[in-house]
DNA sequence: AAAAAAG
């Protein structure tokens, strides 16, 4: 199977060649024919597994045909977040550079004059969110009654965000005769009944549950005192990433956080809500073409977010919500790429990474870090296996049986888990285990940690003197390391303090 | 417990 089989036009498929594919995905390949013969569809994906180009595609064919009127969109793309817009505009452009479509990106935190004028022309396509959609619309900008296709994009995730009821009376500004295409990561009751309400005999599509997470990422959980996360970051960080999102749970950490790493000399950026809408697209930017390669991000990049070569997901802060840890970690191990996925998890979130683990349906294999306190962490009093917790009593004692093997039958690795009276930083064997990988710092450690922690935290010793450049951490990387193809991810060597999982699986 | 989206 390959593109020219899916009934596209030539100038498409010498575009998508251009970009340098040649195998549709198979949420490409089951979406693209329905949507070409005028079908509704309902499609069950992620980001990542080539959904944008489903229905992008197809609408650059369909829409090929006949021209737009002054006010009257042809079609409508709705998505969640301003980024997400921007990025199926950006596919539009890339795989309508031999049609002559013309497209309005509605968004907020950006002005409207533009948006207006592009309006008053007349567009092909709409991509908008739903606020300024629906601000624009009801200053009269906007007539819907001329659109035939409706794509709702990252349904589930527009439900979470409120803008269920939006959507709906968006839908009912639309002629009834339209195709409407919905695509969502699960399918939560009132997104079955959105679909019900406002799609006709829809072809159901799903590919890749997201809960079943990507197997070319490699998750591990790093067991941290709340007060040892950043050093922690720091001493994984230093062990060799070549590109990194690190998610907080909140805002202020996002810029504490990239604060902390640009002063220890990381080349760092962050991205969150409560930035300017340009400053937002600066960073991702420079994300994107390499002058940063370590983003720390809110949930505003936890979703839909495609950036290739992504090789390192940290969840700084374990997500609240166990869907955002899937949506999180799916912004590495992309298009055939493998990546790592590293959640911190401090006393308190025990009951979030149970969530996490009963979703995704496996526990997540434990590594140790050098100086994580994580050990410290784990002296209190035996808390329930992390997955059985919210389970019928009965199947929670008969599981923790089978899980805890006898002490003496663990492996070494395992017995490193074990809770200890000893605080680690102060004991030597416990670092020589758990350290496999030599840090190297971009600077003197001292210089880098000079207003983090006190002094005595770390024996002197311990700090590398060397002149060592951090890795590949502190330099941009060359910018033909990625987004230069589609299979261009990061592959290349992992520290193993990394690589290495230790028991519980 | 937060963040996102309209300003």
């Amino acid at each position: 199977m390959n593109f020219a089989d899916l009934g596209l036009s030539e100038e498409l498929i010498q575009a998508v060649t251009d970009s340098g594919y040649t195998i549709p995905t198979a949420i490409q390949a089951q979406a693209i024919p329905s949507v070409l013969m005028g079908k509704d569809i309902i499609g069950i994906a992620q980001t990542g597994t080539g959904k944008t180009a489903a229905f992008v595609l197809p609408m650059i064919d369909v829409l090929g045909e006949g021209r737009s009127r002054a006010r009257m969109p042809r079609s409508l793309i709705l998505e969640p977040t301003r980024e997400l817009a921007a990025q199926v505009a950006e596919n539009f452009d890339k795989y309508g550079k031999y049609h002559k479509l013309s497209m309005a990106l509605l968004i907020g935190g950006v002005s409207m004059g533009d948006q207006i004028k592009a309006l008053e022309k007349g567009v092909d396509v709409l991509i908008a969110t739903p606020g300024r959609l629906m601000d624009l619309y009801d200053r009269g900008n906007i007539l819907l009654t001329g659109c035939g296709l409706l794509v709702i994009d990252e349904a589930d995730r527009m439900l979470d965000m409120g803008f269920i009821p939006d959507i709906e009376t968006i839908c009912t500004r639309l002629p009834a005769t339209r195709q409407t295409l919905l695509f969502s990561a699960t399918m939560p009751p009132p997104i079955k009944k959105l679909s019900d309400r406002f799609l006709t005999s829809p072809k159901y599509i799903e590919v890749a549950r997201p809960a079943s997470a990507n197997a070319s990422i490699e998750q591990g959980k790093v067991r941290v005192q709340a007060r040892r996360k950043r050093d922690t970051l720091f001493t994984m960080l230093d062990a060799g990433v070549h590109t990194a999102i690190i998610f907080c749970n909140r805002k202020t950490t996002v810029r504490d956080l990239n604060k902390a790493l640009r002063q220890g000399g990381f080349d760092s950026g962050e991205i969150h809500g409560d930035m300017e809408q340009r400053d937002r697209i600066a960073e991702l930017d420079k994300f994107k073409d390499g002058t940063i390669n370590i983003l720390v991000a809110s949930d505003v990049a936890a979703r839909g977010l495609d950036i290739k070569g992504v090789s390192h997901v940290f969840n700084y802060d374990a997500p609240w919500h166990p869907d955002d840890y899937v949506h999180r970690i799916g912004r590495t191990g992309r298009a055939g790429a493998t990546g790592k996925a590293y959640t911190f998890i401090t006393e308190e979130d025990a009951e979030a990474l149970a969530n996490i683990e009963k979703l995704i349906g496996t526990t997540i294999p434990e590594i140790t870090v050098a100086d994580s306190g994580g050990a410290v962490a784990e002296a209190k009093p035996a808390k329930p296996r992390a997955t059985e917790e919210r389970a019928p009593r009965r199947r929670t004692r008969s599981g923790e049986a089978k899980s805890r093997a006898p002490r003496d039958e663990r492996s070494s690795a395992d017995k490193a888990e074990e809770p200890t009276e000893v605080d680690v930083r102060e004991a030597q064997p416990v670092r020589e285990k758990t350290r496999v990988s030599k840090p190297r710092a971009a600077k003197p450690r001292e210089e880098r940690s000079r207003d983090k922690q006190p002094r005595e935290e770390r024996p002197r010793e311990e700090r590398p003197r060397s002149e060592d450049r951090r890795p590949s951490a502190s330099k941009p990387r060359r910018s033909n390391d990625r987004n230069d193809g589609p299979d261009d991810g990061w592959n290349g060597p992992m520290p193993d303090f990394l690589s290495v999982g230790f028991g519980e699986s």
